[in-house]
RNA sequence: GCCCGAGUGGCGGAAUGGCAGACGCACCGCACUCAAAAUGCGGCGGGUAAAACCGUGUGGGUUCGAGUCCCACCUCGGGCACCA
């Protein structure tokens, strides 16, 4: 590990014996931490006034969840953050940048089952925890809208908007099979599952059939695709693929087939989707899948048996299993037969666990010549293959290779000759015709399954009357609070929600009929929670309703939001849904909720995430009392792209506190006084600094906050230079170049940057000092370097007026003795001019 | 398998189609010092005595000019994965 806390590196890093007897004249992080965090809090610097004097601006980090202390990727992600939100500040907006703790969850709980203990304890612990080593690492966030999605004054608004998807019918709950996670005894939704197994704690995931909770997400498939229009440029473009190929539409049709009569099952008609209605003359059989109802509906007593040991079979397997595409195809035959509504074929109906009950219709027909999963099938169980297109490749039949590219028709009556795209066309045509299908879109996406089987989250405000049903809790009576008197052993998973066993909580009166009813016991995914946060923080206090409207149109949407890439599919997607649902309700104007995002990379250490498996953590409390806060941040901005992943190894906190110590020198160097004019200082040192703001400023716009931070340091290494061997300390550019200094660093590096600003003569905060306005008189030289290449090459710079024509460059160039001994007399073929930059020669 | 993204010194990384390697780390040298540390100054892709010349994963192409644009390939990283 490099840079590991040494006795070296401290004594480089922090004050030295013999220059801390002499007060204020070495850098001394711990000092202007101690001195400043206190002035700050006094201040109350980042409080927006909220008051439209001025254009507001919100700026929002993904807020943590509370496990234990800030590590080293909060400090990274909050760095991130925080440079937008002070450059904004500095550019006088008036910033909202709240900060908050999503609450509720798992790991509380099962340190509540450990300890015997109620999980807020261990909650509310690890919160104030973090509180304080966010005011330690200076992040610029309003303290006064702090909020925790679990304290009841916000939970009752996460019940209360429950209570409106549920009057809109968008939630709803239905018997299902679901994903289960064994382990957390708990379900969970198809976007935590993660390669077969729980996203959260890696057990392999079951399939379970449960009456559970959804949210439906699908009815906003369309808008949550179409909206993301608004999003590019704005969003990561691989954020944005993730979340396309997650809704997965695809466009086809519905073809309806009518199952014939068997022994005394009477015929049936069933709906198939498919992409491939060019191929209907190509189906050869007929697949369910085995674990929809529609098995069980169509099988004749005869096959009965054999689809029931089937279907036990495909329980037995792990999702891992089930979804190995290596896997050998397995499936049952029915005893029934479906008709192909094009050529009235008769095609014998299989049940197999390759096809998924809850895509499309869980039915489809099975074209083995253009499918490559029904090839196999085919193969397994010797079923016929018909190639209907000819794509000018082998027989499928023969090579086991299906084909799915380009081609003709062939084998269809009377769609022959025409090409794939065309035979989609007129066979939709044909089949909306018939009345026995129609065209139709498709999505990979299904619905959110919300509810989970564990304490620590928002109750579901639903009670289960006999007679009634289900009744939502009245508004009035929100929040549903959780019962306190249950902690310890008595939170332990057993498949169904502790909250069963708290029977005073769970029997109630039915609110309709005063009838005796229960409680649901149920509680929300912790997504939930998160998916309408940044609605609450523009108006914290709000009683009204989840928030203040008024405060949502001036705040909403987030210009900018900051987090992992780990919530491309998650998170983000359930936020867009809120927001878009919350539209629809007629409370916000907004219809997507984060106009930009910025996905910072990871910290690892050794190229490796850090992990206790690997005994490669970096514990950021340590790096914070070795290198200080401001070398410590200064180093995650520094060390790459914001998007880019930083390796602790290989990057060098004692090198950025070298830096800051030698930028804050210069503030004790500097020998004019504050308000000394600029005007009237040397002028090569102005350009300089002028120069840099502007570039700054670009690449602050443009997210490059590494390079501004490059900048900074030449601007700190033009200012040395001048103060020793050039215009001297008490040129007035001096003074401008070190309070620009100041300025620059006040978005990395907040304690160095207040304490300079200090010593050079002003009050606190250099936060809100301003952005330098730059004199563009200042960004034009005098003179330019002119490259002057033949073939390509450099082969002569010229000294020339920045506004030198064309013409005169190009003679200027030809002149030059270096050209001309190249040129050796002869006629140039071609010359390129880009005045005042370039010339190009390109001899004969 | 399908779909993205990325390959630049010893390292992290700069570079609107126009001087490749800004800035920093590490390393080397010098000044200051009795000495060290700290600090300041200088050097630092390969190659050469110095030039020439060669250099942005590989091979082609477009262009006066390519790290940058196009095509193919290699490697690494990521996403999806029986989605009909």
């Amino acid at each position: 590990m490099h840079d590991v806390p040494t006795v070296k590196v401290k004594q480089h890093v922090s004050t030295q014996p013999s220059e801390a007897t002499q007060s204020g004249t070495a850098y001394d992080f711990r000092e202007i931490e101690a001195k400043w965090a206190p002035v700050w809090e006094e201040l109350g610097v980042f409080t927006p006034a909220d008051d439209g004097s001025r254009e507001r601006r919100y700026v929002l980090d993904m807020f943590p969840y509370p496990s234990g202390d800030l590590h080293m990727g909060h400090a990274e992600a909050f760095a991130m953050g925080d440079v937008v939100s002070r450059y904004w500040n500095q550019c006088g907006y008036d910033v909202l940048h709240p900060i908050g703790w999503d609450s509720f969850g798992l790991p509380a709980e099962n340190a509540a089952i450990k300890r015997d203990a109620h999980p807020a304890e261990w909650t509310y612990k690890n919160i104030d925890t973090q509180a304080a080593s966010f005011k330690r690492y200076a992040i610029s966030a309003d303290w006064s809208r702090r909020l925790h999605t679990s304290d009841p004054e916000y939970y009752r608004w996460t019940q209360w908007l429950f209570s409106r998807f549920y009057e809109k019918g968008l939630a709803y709950r239905k018997n299902h099979p679901v994903n289960w996670c064994p382990k957390d005894q708990t379900v969970l939704a198809n976007e935590q599952v993660v390669d077969g197994a729980c996203e959260r704690c890696g057990t392999p995931v079951t399939k379970k059939s449960l009456n559970q909770w959804y949210f439906k997400i699908t009815e906003y498939a369309d808008r949550l695709l179409d909206d993301m229009e608004q999003l590019k440029g704005h969003w990561p473009e691989r954020v944005l693929l993730m979340q396309k190929n997650w809704i997965g539409r695809s466009e086809g049709a519905h073809v309806d087939f009518v199952i014939a009569a068997e022994g005394d099952k009477p015929e049936a008609k069933t709906t198939v989707f498919t992409t491939r209605p060019d191929t209907l003359h190509g189906a050869t059989f007929f697949v369910v899948a085995a674990d929809a109802d529609l098995a069980g509906e169509l099988v004749t007593d005869a096959q009965r048996p054999a689809l029931e040991a089937y279907q036990e079979q495909v329980k037995a397997l792990s999702e891992i299993e089930r979804q190995s595409t290596e896997r050998e195809k397995t499936g049952v035959f029915t005893g029934r037969y479906a008709t192909n509504p094009l050529n009235g074929e008769k095609l014998p109906v299989w049940a197999a666990d390759y096809v998924l009950a809850d895509y499309g219709t869980g039915a489809i027909m099975a074209v083995p010549a253009h499918d490559q999963r029904d090839l196999d099938f085919a193969r397994t169980f010797d079923l016929p293959v018909r190639a209907v297109l000819d794509t000018g490749e082998e027989d499928p039949a023969a090579t086991g290779t299906a084909t799915t590219g380009e081609g003709t028709l062939i084998n269809s009556g009377e769609l022959d000759g025409l090409s794939k795209a065309d035979g989609i066309a007129r066979a939709i045509e044909i089949v909306e015709a018939a009345g026995t299908g129609e065209h139709t879109v498709n999505f990979r996406l299904r619905d959110w399954l919300l509810s989970r089987q564990r304490f620590w989250g928002t109750p579901i405000p639903i009670i289960h009357c006999a007679a009634c049903g289900e009744v939502p809790v009245p508004d009035e009576q929100l929040p549903v609070r959780l019962p306190d008197n249950l902690r310890g052993e008595q939170l332990s998973p057993k498949g169904t929600s502790p909250l069963a066993a708290a029977e005073e909580w769970v029997n109630v009166d039915c609110p309709r009929c005063g009838g005796a009813a229960q409680r649901d016991t149920d509680t929300m995914d912790t997504f939930v929670d998160s998916s309408w946060y940044f609605l609450r923080f523009v108006s914290p206090d709000y009683t009204e309703g989840p928030f203040d409207p008024q405060a949502v149109r001036d705040w909403m949407p987030v210009g900018q939001y900051v987090g992992g890439v780990e919530h491309a599919i998650l998170h983000l997607l359930y936020a867009r849904f809120f927001t878009k649902v919350i539209h629809d309700l007629g409370l916000i104007d907004a219809t997507e909720p984060f106009s930009a995002l910025l996905n910072q990379g990871q910290v690892l250490n050794g190229g490796r995430a850090m992990s206790k498996s690997l005994g490669n953590g970096v514990d950021l409390g340590e790096q914070l009392d070795v290198f200080g806060v401001d070398a410590v941040r200064l180093t995650m901005i520094f060390a790459s792209p914001p998007e880019d992943d930083v390796d602790w190894a290989d990057v060098s906190p004692s090198g950025s506190a070298k830096f800051l110590a030698r930028a804050w020198r210069l503030a004790g160097d500097v020998a004019s006084r504050p308000g000394a004019d600029p005007a009237a200082g040397d002028a090569q040192l102005r350009s300089v600094t002028h120069k840099t703001v502007a570039e700054a400023t670009e690449l602050l716009d443009s997210g490059k906050f590494n390079v501004v931070v490059a900048k900074s340091m030449e601007l700190v290494n033009a200012t040395r230079k001048a103060i020793d061997s050039g215009a001297g300390a008490a040129d007035p550019a001096v003074r401008e170049a070190v309070e620009t200094v100041a300025v620059m660093l006040s978005l990395f590096a907040p304690y160095t940057a207040e304490d300079m600003w200090a010593r050079l003569g002003h009050e606190p905060s250099v936060a809100k000092a301003g952005w330098p306005a730059v004199d563009p008189a200042l960004l034009v030289d005098d003179t330019v370097v002119a490259v002057v290449q033949v073939k390509g090459k450099v082969r002569d710079r010229l000294e020339v007026s920045p506004d030198i024509s064309e013409d005169e460059l190009r003679a200027t160039a030809l002149a030059s003795p270096a050209v001309q001994k190249l040129l050796d007399g002869a006629e140039p073929r071609k010359v390129i001019v880009r005045a005042p930059k370039l010339v190009n020669i390109v001899p004969a």
